[in-house]
DNA sequence: TGCGTATATTCGAAATATCGAATATACTGC
DNA sequence: GCAGTATATTCGATATTTCGAATATACGCA
């Protein structure tokens, strides 16, 4: 495979990269919101939860729609979140080797 | 949902967010391989591999045994490769769509 | 023990990501 | 047009990632 598709691929994973997007995602798992009410629900700055609406948007994970003044946002493919639902099996199923391994981050980040 | 599960997910996807570490699990799809075997079919560096590798490994995405003076690598959870095949379906309907928004313009521009 | 091979780690420079503050844009209703 | 609300963008400081070069560690074998 060509190191172009490799360097598409990664990026799409590097969107998905940041807490904030995963629970901007996770809000929108079964329905559109306004980035009002987004924001509202993770209680984030304006200005940070566009700046990660617009990244979400230039790998076209999300998807928006213009109502008014408002903008609403979707999940764009329904493989998304199929891939969302299978990372959750995946955490569950590892949830030891994770406590653990969030241990191990941890005290990575204090040596810091 | 806590910030700290979700600063693991998004830690995760970071881990799989390079395009020489998606060439990694790409290879070590169907079977474990040995650090120089995977360096030599991806042609990089070999202390840049032995640093993708190491993230791989701190994100439990890989695991490895040594034999000799050998390091075998694997991926360490199916799900994972589950994630990897459902990405691909993903990457697939994207660049369709990509392809037929291409040709949706083309078609415009050729009515102009 | 000493040499060769395999792999990992450390270091420093360059590139990139992230944040809040400030500002800009777009739309609604008066 | 003006005020108010919703959203996006720009800017600059700080933090993180990435790379190759250099070095370290581990193992097998003579």
């Amino acid at each position: 495979m060509q190191e172009t598709l490799r360097t598409y691929k990664a990026s799409i994973f590097r969107a998905l990269s940041h807490p904030t997007r995963i629970a901007i995602l996770e809000v929108l798992r079964d329905r559109e919101l306004s980035a009002r009410t987004i924001q509202e629900k993770l209680g984030v700055e304006q200005a940070n939860l566009s700046q990660h609406l617009a990244i979400l948007r230039s790998h076209q994970v999300v998807v928006n729609r213009k109502d008014g003044n408002q903008v609403f946002y979707s999940i764009r493919s329904p493989l998304l979140v199929e891939v969302l639902d299978i990372m959750r099996l995946y955490f569950q199923s590892s949830l030891t080797d994770a406590i653990q391994m969030l241990g191990e981050v941890e005290r990575e980040a204090s040596t810091r």
